[in-house]
DNA sequence: TACAACAGAATGAACGTTCATTCAGTTCGT
DNA sequence: ACGAACTGAATGAACGTTCATTCTGTTGTA
């Protein structure tokens, strides 16, 4: 009768989860403020008002989408990794999962860009995503301990580490600029650089 | 209409230019498609109507806002910079001029990482920013001939010496962090200890 | 008077959100 | 076993508001 074609858990979700991709699909192409609740209706195809069924509100919409993507995002980023590993081959896998991320779930990632970059999101889930990289800003005080990374701000850490891929995966999408493994392997070694010491 | 050769300048263009800071520092706070002409106008103390005695539309009042912003970017990074300068101390010499240019214009800059980072620029507008940065990709063509600077692709030098400027000054401006003379010259540190080979 | 700069009200399109209604599926009395 | 009663998910037209843009009249200046 209907679709059959998962277990009885794509019945519940099914509405929902469509209104979640449309929404990352359409706000990574025109941003927030400007993509209309019936464009987002129409993609998921569903009517406008069920989208208040899941959602208060456009805003809470967003929020909902923000925590979701962010905690798949973090899901992969320690994927395999183990905080007993050495600094450097913990810190190794980490970043290899987080450009692994960005570059293949490139939509997620995108959208996740664009709600860190701009002012679409209110500070309460921003506060939220940031606790998701625990284990990273762990990572990094051990590191500091043992000598091995620079004593500078877990701040400025991410700022040359692993923001910069973030900025490769922006070029990449807009068609300037293609990414090899190669290029990731530069790309390891230069933010590996920039905060050993 | 505009652009008299006549020295009443500053009669003339006093409601452009009100228009011009308006536009930023609400875009700043909101976001483009969530600031209103009508706000616009009222920051400027200006009628909504006198937006378009300047401005074609809303989309031309950014694209000019940001083809001015950046230019005046460009002259910053570029000060008392010589192309006939060793490489490193070339790229020293930009590096803190930019470093300079967004922490010192937080608003101009914090205006530009956001039409950077999110769709309201049309691409004929980005790329017309895009070229002002012409002579720090000669100097890293330069600095790659003589061995000095990693054999990347000038995204993945900007992505590492220079992306990251823009991460500080956005937590900065969040107020999570404030930046020191110190910190910048660590970070200067990270930036070339990236990009060198 | 003539003309450009300007103000502010007016306009119409588009938006987020609501709500009366439909519909598919389940329960329950017989 | 069967259909009437019920349930809540889903719909989509309609509403009030907001916005970009235009229109009309006013002001200042030569």
């Amino acid at each position: 009768m209907r679709n059959d074609t998962k277990g009885k858990e794509a019945k519940a979700g099914s509405k929902r989860e469509a209104l979640v991709r449309a929404t990352i699909q359409l706000v990574n192409n025109s941003g927030f403020h400007a993509t209309p609740m019936s464009k987002i209706a129409k993609l998921a195809e569903v009517s406008p008002g069920t989208i208040y069924l899941y959602f208060e509100n456009k805003q809470d919409l967003i929020n909902q989408v923000y925590i979701e993507v962010k905690t798949a995002f973090s899901a992969f980023a320690f994927k395999d990794y183990d905080a007993s590993l050495p600094v450097a081959e913990g810190f190794r896998k980490i970043w290899y999962n987080i450009a692994a991320f960005k570059l293949q779930e490139v939509e997620e990632a995108m959208f996740l860009s664009q709600c860190d970059n701009t002012p679409m999101m209110d500070e309460p889930s921003r506060q939220e995503g940031l606790k998701h990289l625990r284990p990273l800003l762990d990572l990094w005080e051990r590191g500091q301990a043992e000598q091995l990374i620079r004593q500078v701000s877990p701040f400025m850490l991410y700022a040359f580490s692993i923001y910069p891929i973030a900025f490769l995966m922006n070029v990449q999408q807009r068609g300037l600029y293609t990414i090899t493994q190669e290029h990731i392997d530069h790309a390891y070694t230069m933010a590996w650089n920039s905060i050993k010491l």
